[in-house]
RNA sequence: CGGGACGUGGCGCAGUUUGGCAAGCGCGCUUGCUUUGGGAGCAAGAGGUCGUGAGUUCAAAUCUCACCGUCCCGACCA
């Protein structure tokens, strides 16, 4: 390709609107340009990135047996309302109606779509176990995009999805896909960790994340550097490990305190920790209003909640509605003597001592609550997310918060949609069975991002080079090497190799900068030292090493040094 | 959804507090000359409903109100 007539979008400065240093260089590249919020358009640079990383995905999923098919974008409201999602989807399903008034979405993810393709279609155990895929715009209309193509609205997804007859078979998928993952991500060149997940609004039974570690990440995760424990931070568990303080239990006595609500007030107020408080909040579930107790400093993962009392349903109960339920005012709850709801009580309060609490009085508080002395609790669990130099469940080490994003998500979705949209098939013995689902899915438009996290320097990306755009660059310095330039550039394409000829009206300097800056593997730079010494000169992107070879070497040595590349 | 910041040629910004000449600067773009190995110099140009609407005023980028859009933190999230 001739830069002179390539859509190069190049800028001198960092827009201001990115923040994280994939979505700085991704604008400044030109590799995309924003049309508005989580809406992009990808330049012809950045679709050839992903066009790469598609063609990675495609013929790995081939490889595996996956049959690619094209799913609609847009889908009727129907099928979603029969799966339930229509009012469990929430916000993010952009709905909307045709000429004919007629309901319908964007697909944030095609589950109803392909079940209800399957389902006409499979009858028989003998036409399984059957996996479908798609590389297809999705469209989630997020509260908060972020970071240019890693949380966008509209963005790229190759979702597969597998058909079993029974849950064995669903099994042995599902690692079989995992394994297929694993050669796509490191063919991608990323850096990745396999974490559990939690299915959420998905459904279904087990599901694992492949995750990249990166600062610009939106998932927080947990990790043990010395035993190598790994979890979502809503996943993590938090084993109390502290031994039961050994203090002197004190005598239990109201101060004054007035106006002080949050534990930050309470805590300047008081000159004390937030560890040494107890936090009470109440929730609602289905089930009944509990109260739910966890130290000051702790964070309630209401996940965990769910879990515990076996509920779906777990909600707080705003301020304003706390006195109305309790006669008491928010800011003043506290445990003791407090008997309207269960006690749902963290780990970490069975372990502490002489706690502050509220005193269920308007302006009064508690110091030297102890539980079981001053107030027993209904249920006693890990209700709390871990913290930073919390200790490691597993080997009692300092844990450390990360933050990582989501490359790919596989789902052991069951028979949940399979069974709510009547996905059925013949067993051996003629019997009527409901197929066994499985999802996964491979966020493509974000990818590119997460590889330049991890592939980049001052200059700017550092491509791999099976992802790069081109391989090489040819920059010719001199009028005298003008011809030699078109000439090697002829013999590179002749060979294959995917050569960006920068025959622009630039100077030298403007071209490497670019070239640096787009991430071009190798530049071939043909100039004084070819006048001097018939040489053309190789500079690598990643090491700055510089070779020299002949007009007649050239394409073998550039054949050789791809082969080599990372 | 809560908190914060912002919206001025393609990009980055100044000007807004205290309303007042003709709306500026750098980069980029066009033309010419000189230069030419890591974002050149000089000269001459093109390019703007100052986010939108209403209002106050002799006069609005600047003040008031409403709306729209964007980014960041948090909450939320396959």
């Amino acid at each position: 390709m001739r830069a002179s007539r390539y859509l190069i979008s190049t800028t001198r400065e960092f827009p201001r609107e990115a923040e994280y240093i994939s979505h700085k260089l991704m604008l400044k590249a030109g590799l995309i340009k924003k049309v508005a919020a989580g809406i992009y358009s990808f330049f012809p640079l950045g679709y050839r990135v992903l066009a790469k990383i598609s063609s990675i995905v495609r013929e790995e999923m081939d490889n595996f047996g996956a049959q690619e098919l094209l799913l609609p974008f847009m889908q009727p409201a129907r099928l979603w309302k029969k799966s339930g999602r229509w009012t469990e989807y929430g916000d993010e399903l952009i709905r909307f109606q045709d000429r004919k008034r007629t309901e319908f979405i964007l697909g944030p993810t095609h589950e109803e779509i392909i079940t209800e393709l399957v389902k006409k279609e499979i009858t028989s155990y003998k036409q399984l176990p059957l996996t479908l895929y798609q590389i297809q715009i999705k469209f989630r209309d997020e509260q908060r995009p972020r970071g240019g193509v890693i949380r966008a609205r509209e963005f790229l997804m190759k979702d597969a999805y597998s058909f079993c007859q029974d849950k064995r078979a669903l099994e042995l998928n599902y690692e079989e896909m995992k394994k297929v993952y694993e050669k796509i991500f490191s063919r991608c060149s990323l850096n990745y960790k396999i974490v559990e997940a939690s299915p959420g609004a998905m459904g279904g039974e087990k599901s694992e994340e492949f995750i990249a570690l990166s600062d610009s990440g939106e998932d927080r995760l947990v990790e043990c550097k010395k035993c190598g424990y790994l979890a979502k931070m809503e996943m993590a568990e938090s084993l109390e490990t502290e031994e039961r303080k050994k203090e002197e239990l004190k005598e239990i006595k109201e101060v004054y305190t007035p106006q002080v609500r949050s534990i930050k007030e309470l805590c300047k107020f008081l000159n004390i920790s937030p560890a040494k408080t107890i936090k009470t909040i109440l929730y609602e579930t289905e089930k009944e209003p509990v109260a739910v107790l966890v130290r000051g400093d702790h964070q309630i993962n209401e996940e965990k909640i769910k879990k515990l009392m076996k509920v779906t349903r777990v909600n707080i109960i705003e301020e304003n509605l706390v006195k109305e339920m309790t006669g008491i005012e928010a800011g003043f709850l506290g445990p003791v003597e407090f008997d309207k709801f269960k006690l749902i009580v963290d780990n970490a309060i069975i372990r502490g001592r002489n706690f502050v609490t509220g005193g269920n009085k308007k302006d009064i508080h508690l110091v030297n609550v102890n539980p079981e002395r001053d107030f027993k609790p209904d249920i006693v669990g890990d209700i709390r997310f871990p913290l930073a130099n919390d200790k490691c469940p597993f080997c009692k080490n300092r844990i450390e918060i990360k933050r990582g994003i989501e490359l790919a998500h596989l789902f052991q979705l069951g028979q949940r949609y399979s069974q709510r949209l009547g996905a059925f098939f013949l067993n051996k013995k003629g019997k009527k069975e409901t197929l066994e689902m499985g999802c996964y899915g491979i966020g493509i438009s974000r990818l590119p991002a997460v590889i330049i996290e991890q592939n980049h320097d001052k200059k700017g990306i550092i491509w791999p080079k099976k992802i790069a755009p081109f391989q090489v660059a040819i920059v010719s310095t001199n009028q005298e090497t003008l011809k030699i330039a078109e000439r090697v550039y002829h013999k590179l394409n002749e060979a294959g190799i995917e050569t960006l000829w920068d025959d622009r009206e630039l100077r030298a300097g403007v071209k490497f900068q670019d070239i640096d800056l787009i991430g071009i593997p190798f530049k071939l730079i043909i100039g004084n030292t070819f006048l001097k010494e018939r040489k053309i000169e190789i500079k690598e992107r990643r090491e700055e090493r510089i070779k020299k070879v002949s007009v007649e070497e050239v394409v073998q040595k550039m054949e050789e040094l791809i082969k080599d590349a990372k």
